[in-house]
RNA sequence: GGGCGCGUAGCUCAAUGGUAGAGCAGUGGCCUUUUAAGCCAUUGGUUGAAGGUUCGAGUCCUUCCGCGCUCACCA
């Protein structure tokens, strides 16, 4: 590896040398100290509410901000700056600031910049709201351009951007680029701020009690997934980072609170793609005394909250589909759903080897390993899954591929759990959780069974989870939901980096 | 991991195997109500990396690196 020495750029050393000469002119080009009056917006709002009363007093204003357009007009400079709240344009006259500080900021200012500018707001004669500087001062010298951006408003108040930074790579492994010229990337996290907001209130409303579990974990659990392993030095101790939050919240159950959720990080190691990312935000909640019926009610009045808080309505579209959350969503039982979509009824065919031989049929591609349970996982995911368009619970599913989930009464084979799908991808999942310790230990051997020694999915044998459960744990219903998903939908983003701030890619030496 | 595609200036993009270019940004000028300001001039490149074919490679071949799409995988 070369040493970690930045090589700067000709662009780079111009403004290193603008930085010296402010310096040499006893000017800090990054002082401890910034005044402010109002945001760009509050400047704004307070003018046009003293604008039309003849005997109101000028409004004036210190402002800050990151300078994002100048306009040098000899004499005269009209720059835009933008801050946490928007823009505002600055309007710098010779007249006004005196010759030698206007050539200041014409020389040694620069896009990219944060100033200080106090003055009076007035309004051009074109008629933008500005503020007429009379004194200026820089707060932090930007060295490296940033990835230039320009937008154009047109007469409707349109912005058309003009050769915008749009590498996706760059893009996320320089999300703070990203960030400071595309607004509307800042946005996306405003709304992915706004779904855990409403995920809280909504969990607190109903008496949920907000907790946090291990993330480093002796015995992972809860899903099927590889982990990420890590190790304690002085403890001498493999750890893995937890891959659900489902075992630890059950635990609490059997500790006497009745209904606990927990919003927080996932890790799997697993591949990565447009779904999926090797760490991931998810909630989940466990419910005592309630089943996946009730379950799948609050659901839907959950993700129509989260809409209405985060959107303001109940409709979303999504990649061109106009998806509706103001009704109850869909339910398919999943036995009929795959006798309608793939003309299987999975009664017929109550081992793997025939079903298998059965979806051979239909020219599918079949893991010869795989156990009935994934098989069935594979004919929704081809057949049903991506149908799923609108709001939908798939329910009823089988009993091998969900060794956490209570049996179907009366049916060996099936257990009570459901997925929501929607925009033809899962969201959630969840099921009236087992709470028979006998039970869950010949679950968990069935599990170990059904994988090789070696496989990474193997369901560990979690020891403590069911003396937990021996202690008794109320009958109850458990959720899960991946919140980047979540996040997707309400901001039109086929790609989960989209709403991840710092997506995991690929080292690289740059 | 497989398949397909992409990687050229700070950004967005051009360039039949034949002198690497444009717009914006930058730099130097002109310009006191502009807003993608305008006008004149001008700097800027190890074409992702390393090999190879060729008189000659941004372009063709091989390997590698990275990204995107897709398939597989992911209860």
């Amino acid at each position: 590896m070369e040493d970690n020495h930045h090589e700067y750029t000709q662009l780079e050393k111009n403004r290193l040398e603008k930085a010296a000469r402010l310096r040499e002119q006893g000017i800090e080009p990054y002082p401890h100290r910034v005044q402010r009056s109002h945001t760009s917006q509050a400047a704004i709002q307070a003018f046009e509410a003293l604008e039309n009363d003849e005997g109101a007093e000028a409004v004036q204003a210190t402002l800050v901000g990151r300078i994002r357009s100048m306009r040098p007009m000899g004499k005269l400079v009209f720059a835009h700056i933008e801050d946490g709240a928007g823009r505002i344009q600055l309007f710098i006259r010779a007249n006004d600031v005196g010759k030698e500080q206007l050539d200041l900021f014409k020389s040694e200012f620069d896009l990219g910049d944060f100033v200080e500018a106090s003055g009076e707001v007035f309004r051009t004669r074109t008629g933008e709201i500005s503020l007429r500087v009379n004194e200026f001062r820089i707060l932090a010298k930007a060295i490296t351009p940033l990835p230039a951006a320009k937008d154009e408003v047109t007469e409707e108040g349109e912005v058309v951007r003009h050769a915008s930074l749009t590498d996706p790579e760059t893009r996320y492994r320089q999300r703070y680029a990203d960030l400071a010229i595309n607004e509307e990337v800042r946005e996306i996290f405003r709304v992915r701020a706004g779904v855990s907001r409403a995920l809280r209130d909504f969990m607190d409303d109903r008496g949920f009690l907000e907790v946090e579990t291990p993330i480093l974990q002796p015995i992972y659990g809860g899903a099927a997934a590889k982990p990420f392993v890590t190790h304690h030095n002085q403890l001498k101790q493999e750890l893995y980072l937890r891959i659900s939050f489902e075992l630890y919240l059950k635990r609490l159950l059997v500790g006497g609170y009745e209904r606990v959720y927990e919003i927080g990080r996932d890790f799997r190691n697993e591949g990565v793609d447009r779904t999926h990312n090797p760490e991931f935000t998810q909630i989940e909640f466990y419910w005592a005394y309630a089943d996946y019926n009730d379950v799948m009610r609050l659901t839907e009045e959950m993700v129509r909250y989260v809409a209405e808080q985060v959107t303001g309505g109940t409709t979303i579209e999504y990649q061109g589909n106009q998806i509706d959350l103001s009704k109850d969503w869909q339910r398919i039982e999943l036995k009929e759903g795959l006798i309608e979509l793939a003309s299987i009824d999975i009664d017929e065919y109550p081992d793997a080897e025939s079903l298998a031989a059965a979806m051979r049929a239909k020219d599918m591609k079949v893991d010869p390993k795989a156990p009935r349970g994934k098989l069935i996982d594979t004919l929704i995911g081809e057949f049903v899954e991506p149908t799923l368009i609108q709001p939908s619970f798939l329910y009823n599913y089988p009993r091998d591929i969900s060794p956490l989930a209570k049996n179907l009464p009366g049916d060996s084979a099936t257990v009570e759990r459901f997925e929501g799908f929607m925009a033809g991808f899962e969201l959630c999942n969840a099921f009236t959780e087992l709470n028979d310790p006998i039970e869950q230990e010949l679950r968990f051997q069935e599990m170990g069974r059904a994988y090789t020694d070696e496989d990474e999915e193997r369901h560990p044998m979690d020891e403590d989870y069911l003396r937990a459960m021996r202690y008794g744990m109320p009958p109850n219903g458990g959720f899960g939901m991946g919140v980047d998903r979540l996040t997707m939908l309400f901001t039109d983003k086929a790609n989960i980096r989209e709403v991840i701030l710092f997506p995991h890619l690929r080292s690289r030496e740059d």
